[in-house]
DNA sequence: TTGTATGCGTTATCAG
DNA sequence: CTGATAACGCATACAA
C-alpha cells in the first residue's frame, strides 16, 4: 500500500492523500473523510523511509549512555524515553560503555541515522581537557546536544543538572554539625559530576576547619554493583584509618560501607553514621534505610526533554537547567 | 554530500560510489581506493533514510519492554543492546507500561517505522487467552517477533526462556528438603513467567506432600521497588499465620521479606529461610545476602540475539530455546 | 569492471 | 481547495 494507491482508490491525486495524512486544513471535510475512509480500510501507514526523506527527520532522538542497566541510568532512560514518547518522539538507545574513543563512534554511528537531537546521559561524556570534548563540538554543528547531569557551554549544546556541589556540601555539613569529622568519602569517577561532589565536600570539610580529611578520601576502582568487593574495599580502609561517618558519591558505594560495618558488629547509625547519593532504590533495601541525596532527576529529564522540544522547534531555551538536590534523612544517620 | 558529489569528485558514476560503500568485491581495487579516499576525505556518510527505501531495512531492532528501569528488563535491555550493536543493528527503544491496549499500539508505532525485527522483553507481552496475543500474530506477518522470558507458539515468533518452573521447584525443593515446610510464596505478577514458577512451587509442595501450603501463597500489588510497602505487607501476613521460609518470583519481594524480619527481630536465617529469584545486583546488598535464582540472562539475550540474525539472513532457527534456572546459594539459607 | 536509467514512497512547490 | 510534477539520495537491473 502506497500513497498512490490510496490516491487512486479514493479518486483524489496523491497530493491530497499526502495533505490529509500531514493534517493541513486546506482540504475539504467531505474529501479529508473520503481519504481517511480509504486509508482506515486498507490500515495504510506511509512508509516511514519515504517520509524522513522529505522531511530530513523522523522525530527520533538518540540517547547515548554508558551502561542502561546501572541504576542511575537506567531510570534516566526509562524518564527520558517516556517523555519523548508522550511528545510524538522515538528514542534510538545506545550503550556506549565508559570508553571515550567508542563513545565518539556512537556518535557519529547515531548522526547517520538522521535523529533529531541526541541526549548524552551521565557526566561521563565530558572530558576534563577541551580535546576530548571535540566530538560534542562537531556533532551540535549538526543537531542540538543535550546534556544530563553534565554541563559544557557551547552553541547548540544544552545542559541540565543537579548543584552536585551544593548538595553534597550540605551534606557533608549536616554530618559535620551533628560531631562527626572523621568522614571517609568514597566515590569511583572522576567525571564531571564526579568532581562537583568531591569539590563539594572538600568545600565543607575546609568550611568546618577539619584537618588531614583528605587521608580519608578513597576512590574505588570497579563496577560498584559488587558491592561485596566495595565493602572489602572499605574493611582494607577502616584497618587503616578508623572513621565515625561515610559519604559515598554513590549509593552502590554507601551499601558497601554498611555491610562492612555489618560484617564487623558496628552499629548504625550508633557507632557509623551513612550517606549516599543518587537517593535510588537500593536506600530501601537495607537496614536501617539509607539516607541520600535526591537529585531530582525526574524534575531533570522533564526540564531536558521540554527544552529539546523547544530548541527543535526553534524556540529560545536556556542553555543550562541547574537543580538543587536535596538530602533524604533515613536511618544511616541520627541527624 | 550526496552519492553524486563523491562520484563527480571522483570521477566515476553514482552506481561505483554504491558498489565500493556496500563493500561489493566487482570493483578494481585502484577505483576503490580512489573512492575511498574522496569519501574520508569529505567525511560522507550515506543518508540513512535513503538507504533504507533502497534496502528496505535499516538494520533496527524495536526493543519493547514494560519499564526499562525495572532491575531485570534494565539488564536484559542492556544486554540486548550490546549485542545487537555488536553485529550491526541498531536498537529503538520503547517503554510500554503494563497496559495491554498501550503495548499495542507500541507494537503498530514500531512497525511503521520498518524495523528489522521486534524483541519483547519480559514475559508480560504474552495474555492468558488468544485475543489478548492477536497482536504478535499480526506483527509476526510483518517480521519476526522474539520473546524472552516468554513463549508463545506461532510462525515467525521465536522464544528464548529460562525453565522457570523447574527452576522454582527446585528452589522449593531445597527448602523442604531442610525440613522448612511452612513457607510463604510471594508473587506479584500473574504473566507466563509468574504463573510457570507458581506452578513449580505448587508442584514442589505437592510432591513434597504439604498441606494447606495455599494459605501462604500471596499475591502483592503494587510495585515492587517500594520494599517498605513490600515489608508492611509481608508483616500483615505474618500476624495472621507463621511460616519459616519466603520464597519469592522476584528479588525485590524477598527483600521485603527480609526487612520485615529484621524490623521484628527475626533472624535470617536461623529462624527464616529466603530465596528470592533473578539473582539480582540486591542479592548483595542486603546482609546476610540473598540465595537466590539465576535464570541465565545473559545466556538467554546472547542466544536470542543470535537466533534473530539467523532468522534475519534466512536460515532455519529453533522456535524455543530453553535455559535451566540455578539456585545460588547465599547467606538467607541454611542449606 | 563500470555507467545509465529507473524505481523507491514521500513531501513540497508550483500552477490551476 | 486540488492536482501535476519535481526533488530527496540511494540501490540495482540492465547495458556496455
Amino acid at each position: 500500500m502506497t500513497i498512490y494507491d490510496i490516491s487512486k482508490k479514493a479518486g483524489v491525486s496523491i497530493a491530497t492523500v499526502s495533505r490529509v495524512l500531514n493534517g493541513s486544513d486546506k482540504v475539504r471535510p467531505s474529501t479529508r473523510k473520503k481519504v481517511l475512509d480509504i486509508i482506515e480500510k486498507y490500515e495504510y501507514t506511509p512508509n516511514a523511509f519515504a517520509r524522513g526523506m522529505g522531511l530530513h527527520s523522523l522525530k527520533t532522538i538518540g540517547i547515548l549512555c554508558a551502561d542502561s542497566s546501572d541504576l542511575f541510568l537506567a531510570k534516566a532512560v526509562y524518564f527520558l524515553e517516556q517523555e519523548l514518547q508522550a511528545n510524538g518522539y522515538e528514542s534510538i538507545l545506545c550503550c556506549t560503555g565508559y570508553n571515550l574513543d567508542i563513545k565518539k563512534n556512537y556518535v557519529d554511528l547515531i548522526l547517520s541515522k538522521k535523529v533529531d537531537g541526541i541526549i548524552l546521559v551521565g557526566s561521563n561524556f565530558i572530558g576534563t581537557d577541551e580535546e576530548e570534548n571535540q566530538y560534542i563540538k562537531e556533532a551540535s554543528a549538526q543537531i542540538p546536544i543535550m546534556l544530563l547531569n553534565a554541563a559544557f557551554d557551547y552553541p547548540n549544546v544544552y545542559s541540565t543538572l543537579c548543584d552536585d556541589y551544593a548538595a553534597m556540601s550540605e551534606a557533608a555539613s549536616a554530618m559535620l554539625n551533628a560531631g562527626i569529622r572523621d568522614i571517609l568519602y568514597l566515590y569511583n569517577s572522576d567525571s564531571y559530576s564526579g568532581q562537583k561532589k568531591l569539590k563539594g565536600f572538600k568545600a565543607a570539610m575546609e568550611r568546618h576547619g577539619v584537618d588531614g580529611y583528605e587521608k580519608l578520601i578513597y576512590c574505588y576502582d570497579g563496577p560498584p554493583q559488587r558491592v561485596r568487593d566495595v565493602a572489602k574495599f572499605v574493611e582494607s580502609i577502616a584497618r587503616e584509618t578508623p572513621f565515625r561517618g561515610v559519604i559515598a558519591a554513590e549509593d552502590e558505594l554507601a551499601i558497601g560501607a554498611i555491610k562492612n560495618a555489618q560484617n564487623h558488629g558496628v552499629r548504625i547509625p550508633e557507632d557509623l553514621s551513612v550517606i549516599g547519593y543518587n537517593n535510588s532504590m537500593l536506600t530501601c533495601c537495607c537496614t536501617p534505610e539509607l539516607t541520600s541525596v535526591d537529585n531530582r532527576l525526574e524534575s531533570q529529564t522533564h526540564q531536558l526533554v521540554q527544552t529539546l522540544l523547544g530548541v527543535l522547534s526553534g524556540e529560545e531555551m536556556p542553555k543550562q537547567s541547574v537543580f538543587s538536590g536535596k538530602l533524604i534523612k533515613r536511618g544511616t544517620t541520627l541527624f
